[in-house]
DNA sequence: CTGCTTTGTAAGGCATACTTACAAACATGC
DNA sequence: GCATGTTTGTAAGTATGCCTTACAAAGCAG
């Protein structure tokens, strides 16, 4: 593991250069890497064009096109995404399926399975194991245990995946997914919170890179936290309560408060952004985060939305603390989540995180 | 580490007992017990009565009372409190050194280290270290970055006691040292939350067992997230912002507003409470925790206090999961900080949590 | 008193990573 | 052109931690 974590993050290098990485000597690292030639997880790359005295060295990398994994993203409003992806994130093949919207538990399992039995059976090269990044809460074993936007209640999914496809299969929440990718993928502090905006709202949380789950399986679940209960405008939540911060600011409501007659575009932005920046502000301090990602359209989630949400935390979280906090927009927000689940098999495989 | 956690939580018991306890071998234990019992930090009980057919099981243990561990409790308003203990928590000594309002930062120091010398002075028994709850920001080697009650900015504090007294010292925040006292003397979820009212509102926070600390070691520091700063009777805080949680409930403003004439004890104490509801209903539902503790003065953070909080904060998390939230006073609350620093040193020094 | 159970220890095995040693292959200086 | 020094990668043997197997000690049950 720790071999192959230096490799991901360093690149192709010499087995030395492995051993000064890793700490572990030069003769350890020369087994493990044997080994792990032997089983097809690591390739030679030839030599380094020489930079000074000594044998030159012979580079060793993960075979990063020869390893690939199948990713699905089932956080869609109107689709189920998949792709098949070598191990640099790169796409092979794509597959969308569309979702009725009255489906029913079965008929989306049934889709989702044949989703992924698609492009597993396009892979070209060794397949190292299947990721799912899904909206609801998920227990650690992969069961869907509730999932409104599909219409799913523990649902065995990664058991079911597995039994049919052969293949390791990991299942995970979508802004769970979206964390680690945005961890492991980018340069980030290891304490990171991303925030997902679509039918509902949903965040995935990292404590020195480790995956926050709670005690049900529910971490990140903050859509129905109200906020600005007492505002005129305070809008109704499909939960029965009001000023939840999903009846502010997801997808369909914001959208909705934009057409109204008379809309101030600009003012409906910023007031949904300062909404999740007052939610966010007592976690932030809590947790003394100074990494926030959001991740959701950019048209929606712009600058405006942003800057409200950042200055709004800002000023809510302005304690002795001269923690400055950073709120950005991912990079490749619309791919996160596959790369979120290719992280997944990635990590549950090799121990790469 | 392994083996002590086990005698540590589940008593005295036999090498056999052990073993399965640990999933190690009853070989392997046996070494480690010899091992430790060499080093004077497990003892024989002698053998236990028999229970059954077999060779009489001899019992070994911690020597929780011959093991002494110095705890300090920085964070009181007027004075600094220290106690000798064995490890089952109990007080061989206790000390309290008055602090002057107009004290300096050395001057301060000077009466800690007196404090923790005169208490290392009292053990009469192998002393395992000194353990220091304090309030404020403190690095991960014990230097007290910020401590604004105390008038310390930098103060190297464990390296400061470390070299005077020339025992092993820890030194850490005192609402974390608090969250460690209940998780490892307690019986609770591996999520935990406690939250410390006193002169300012501080937090320690443990996410399967392990504490967050944050970016820059200032997680917790939830006193100056405003909370119905709309509101008419919102009060202005120290910090210049206006509606403060810590305005709002920390105990001198609290007093201060039960005071005030024509007071209405019951509803200032009901809004305090629903305003602590208020700024953890996000916290409780991005981490979904189940178990937060309040450990304050139980005379102004009774159960008025409590249940307000209990209600606002469940009222504010009802989403679609079913966790329910519990609010609660830890045991022995006055002596937490104390239990606190003790565990800090079983964890540093033995490796136990 | 024999058989069975449980405890605790002794002896040896196996896996992992270490230290030491050395051959291979190159750059550099004379 | 060639000895010298440097770096790489592998071989052989060592230390450690835990395991398996085996057995003596000390009790209960029939």
């Amino acid at each position: 593991m720790l071999v192959l974590r230096s490799l991901f993050h360093g690149g192709a290098m010499s087995r030395a250069d492995l051993a000064r990485a890793t700490g572990l000597t030069r003769v350890t690292t020369s087994g493990l890497i044997a080994e792990l030639i032997g089983q097809g997880i690591v390739v030679e790359k030839g030599t380094r064009a020489s930079a000074g005295p000594g044998k030159p060295a012979v580079l060793v990398d993960l075979d990063r096109v020869g390893l690939q994994v199948v990713a699905l993203d089932l956080s869609g409003a109107d689709e189920y995404h998949g792709a098949l992806m070598d191990l640099r994130g790169a796409v092979i093949a794509r597959r969308r399926v569309r979702r009725e919207s009255d489906e029913s538990s079965s008929q989306a399992q049934a889709a989702v399975v044949g989703l992924a039995r698609d492009l597993v059976q396009a892979a070209d090269s060794r397949l190292l194991g299947v990721g799912v990044g899904s909206p609801g809460v998920i227990s650690e074993d992969g069961v869907v245990l509730e999932a409104p936007n599909i219409g799913w209640q523990g649902v065995p999914l990664r058991q079911l995946l597995q039994d049919e496809l052969g293949v390791p299969v990991v299942v995970g929440n979508d802004a769970n997914a979206a964390a680690q990718a945005e961890y492991t993928l980018g340069e980030t502090e290891p304490d990171l919170l991303l925030i997902r905006v679509g039918r509902g709202v949903g965040a995935g949380l990292l404590i020195r890179g480790m995956l926050v789950t709670g005690t049900h399986h529910a971490a990140g679940e903050i859509g129905h936290v109200p906020v600005g209960e007492d505002a005129p405008d305070a809008p109704s939540c499909a939960c029965g309560n009001i000023g939840c911060l999903e009846a502010w600011i997801s997808v369909p409501r914001l959208t909705a408060a934009l057409h109204r007659e008379g809309a101030d575009r600009e003012a409906i932005l910023r007031g949904a952004g300062a909404r999740l920046g007052t939610v966010l502000a007592p976690v932030v301090s809590m947790l003394n985060l100074s990494d926030v990602v959001v991740a959701a359209s950019p048209t929606l989630f712009g600058d405006i939305f942003l800057d409200a949400a950042g200055e709004n935390l800002r000023s809510h979280t302005l304690g002795r603390s001269h923690a400055e906090v950073r709120m950005r927009v991912p990079a490749e927000s619309e791919e996160i989540v596959l790369r979120g689940a290719l992280v997944m098999v990635l990590s549950a495989e090799l121990g790469i995180s």
